[in-house]
DNA sequence: GTCTATACTGTGATAGAC
DNA sequence: GTCTATCACAGTATAGAC
């Protein structure tokens, strides 16, 4: 692999543990196996490192939510699909994580991937559940946008709670709540 | 105010801006008007200053939110009392925030008064469905653990969305997802 | 109690040799 | 392209004067 590459992983590996504020240069070079003069020969600098990495993991994650919501099934099985998938609960979210680092939020191009990534996960569940309202899998009550923005809350909160108690169960709780909410204004009512 | 009171606010109003890794001694003094030795001399260091930071402000988050979870009326309506306080979305939550602090997460001291504060909150939660259960306010299929922790994880992921957003927007959303969802539990179907 | 001086390390970046 | 040397500055803490 080439170094601007192991640059670039090193930096969402870090990114994603201890946030933009908390990584150094020296530390992704380290990682990276690196020199100064490497890095500094690839990339601008930190903020330029990051927004590739930054990028780079967006695309990842765009990546995964797709294939969990372009699944077969119903809407509800869609949504449940994103809502159980395996996840490193404790780890948290690569690009949520980032909304809690002032130095991204203050600056917008940082800012954009991660704007555009939760923008897009929300978009793309309220299609779902859309769907699955003009498909009578929904009561037709169900809000597509409001619901599609609990079910992104709630993985995000869900990482916060997980983090905060150092264990996956009130991950797992948030997300079943929401499951059993939802299961109820699924007409044919599918086990949650 | 004294010194030391001072030292505690400035780091609280740190802590919540930029996290544990993002604030320096240095900062702290210069917004508290204290100089190093003063610093120093009432505590023993950072970890020692941001402990008792923390600790005040998981007092006030707790008071807050047992304002509205001890109101009167249905437990749907406290429980939507406690979902559309007033916050200052953009700001996020004061300790939430600091689960996404690796120095935090990694010292069981520090970490101690966020776990025991968003643990508090989820059984106090739970309480209050658990009553509506009860009461016949809420279907008596209603988890009230779950719930619980749906209802946190939704207040903690929408200020996530509004971050990446620049915007209160998708906060609203996320709690209002949720609320409908819980006024299809309500048996007398309260205006959500 | 509070201040200044000092020390040592880490951060973020540049310069120039190879 | 990559390396080492160097830099100015911030972070964290201690020492000792007042």
């Amino acid at each position: 692999m080439s170094t601007a590459e192991r640059l670039i992983e090193s930096t969402q590996d870090l990114l994603w543990e201890r946030g933009y504020v908390g990584t150094s240069p020296k530390a992704i070079q380290q990682r990276a196996g690196a020199g100064q003069g490497s890095m500094y020969h690839h990339f601008s600098g930190k903020p330029d490192l990051a927004l590739a990495a930054i990028r780079r993991t967006a695309e990842q994650m765009r990546a995964t939510a797709e294939a969990c919501l372009s699944a077969p099934g119903t809407a509800y099985e869609r949504v449940r699909g994103y809502l159980l998938r395996e996840r490193d609960v404790l780890r948290g979210c690569p690009i949520g994580r980032l909304t809690m680092d002032p130095d991204v939020i203050a600056d917008p191009v940082l800012r954009g991937p991660v704007e555009e990534t939760l923008d897009w996960l929300r978009g793309r569940l309220a299609e779902v559940v859309a769907e699955g309202v003009e498909r009578g899998e929904f009561d037709a009550g169900l809000a597509p946008e409001r619901t599609a923005a609990s079910v992104v809350a709630a993985v995000q909160g869900g990482y916060v709670l997980a983090r905060a108690a150092g264990s996956p169960a009130p991950f797992d709780s948030a997300v079943q709540g929401l499951l059993d909410l939802l299961a109820a204004r699924a007409p044919h009512r599918p086990a949650p």
